[in-house]
DNA sequence: TTCCGACAGTGGGGTCGCAAT
DNA sequence: ATTGCGACCCCACTATCGGAA
């Protein structure tokens, strides 16, 4: 019988709220992947995922055929994390975006860039749906699944770790950061709900302003990006990327003003800049010094999910010197 | 009245696929 | 053959508005 189950339908996947992580005995906390989201209907031989928006991307990760032999025939709906991990067992996300967009990969893609799945939420079981059991209710069941397969896993729960701790391990770990679930709590798909929150570990870099991109639609009078860069132990003035999020409207005036009389016509970065993205830079004098935060560099040595916080007057150019390595 | 949550709109890094050049 | 662009993924953030408190 267990094979002619239906699916269970799919549901949008419940969203965290950002935050600090909170305290209290009536928070649960977990890792936060970095990977893409998907939410996973099992039944008999049945394997069918959905991503955040809603598309089908179940021939994307054929790994999660895997689920159907671990289920043993039990219905049930999934939410989980697929992440592509590095040697060192770490979520890579640069890794995924080579899988991510590929609707039925070959199979030599796939050994080569295998992808996991991070089950973390229980949302319907033989024909039973959870969504309104509490959290540490779905994830007792979860846990009691014992889903663990070459590239499916459940990670460990954590209960009674404070998650100001858990975070402090994430960042040892070189993971994305922690996402704490109010223990009482039920699933709210589709919602970006305040009994999930999330904490990402960032990391924070004084910058020298080197270009600027002019803005579009409602910033079309203002700037839209700011080049960054930073300089290297050689004293060579290093590109960072854009930053382009994190200015109020009076900000946005006040460093257009500033820029202005800076500008040059040559690049002042000692590093070439991408051609379509020079293209559309303005070139500043490199005497501008602020400070942004982010998540990650990427292997081009961007920075990744940057967002602007502020000018810094009392620093130098010369300050705003790369990190030689931490992480 | 004030505050908060949801939404729209701006911006980023990246990959892939297709249409225009 | 190359280039440009949108569609997806991930995301940070500001401004705005209506309803809750």
């Amino acid at each position: 019988m267990a094979d002619t189950a239906p699916l269970p339908a799919p549901v949008a996947p419940m969203l965290a709220a950002a935050g600090a992580p909170p305290a209290g005995p009536g928070w649960a906390f977990e890792f936060k992947w970095d990977g893409v989201r998907a939410v996973t209907a099992v039944a008999g031989d049945l394997v069918r995922a959905h991503s955040r928006r809603g598309n089908e991307v179940t021939r994307a990760y054929p790994e999660l055929a895997e689920l159907a032999e671990l289920l043993d025939g039990r219905p049930a709906l999934l939410d989980g994390e697929v992440v592509a991990l590095d040697a060192a067992g770490r979520p890579d996300f640069g890794m995924l975006q080579h899988r991510m967009h590929v609707r039925a990969p070959a199979r030599e893609l796939v050994e080569r860039i295998p992808v996991s799945y991070v089950v973390f939420d229980l949302l319907h079981l033989d024909g039973t749906p959870l969504l309104t059991e509490p959290y540490h209710r779905r994830r007792e069941l979860l846990e009691a699944l014992g889903l663990a397969g070459s590239r499916v896993r459940v990670p460990p729960g954590t209960a009674g770790v404070a998650g100001s701790r858990l975070l402090e391990v994430a960042r040892a770990h070189g993971l994305e950061g922690v996402v704490g679930k109010r223990r009482s709590s039920r699933y709210e798909p589709g919602k970006r709900s305040p009994a999930w929150v999330k904490t990402a570990l960032l990391q924070t870099q004084e910058v020298v302003v080197g270009g600027w991109t002019a803005g579009e639609g409602r910033r079309s009078r203002t700037l839209g990006a700011l080049l960054l860069g930073a300089y290297d132990e050689r004293g060579d003035l290093r590109y960072l990327g854009h930053v382009g999020t994190g200015f109020t409207e009076s900000a946005l005036r006040d460093l257009l003003d500033r820029l202005l009389p800076l500008e040059q016509r040559l690049s002042p970065f000692d590093e070439e800049v991408p051609r379509d993205e020079a293209r559309r830079a303005r070139w500043v004098r490199p005497a501008l010094v602020g400070e942004v935060v982010y998540r990650v560099l990427t292997r081009e040595g961007r920075i990744r999910h940057a967002a602007w916080r502020g000018l810094r007057a009392d620093k130098d150019p010369g300050d705003a010197r790369l990190y030689s390595e931490p992480s």
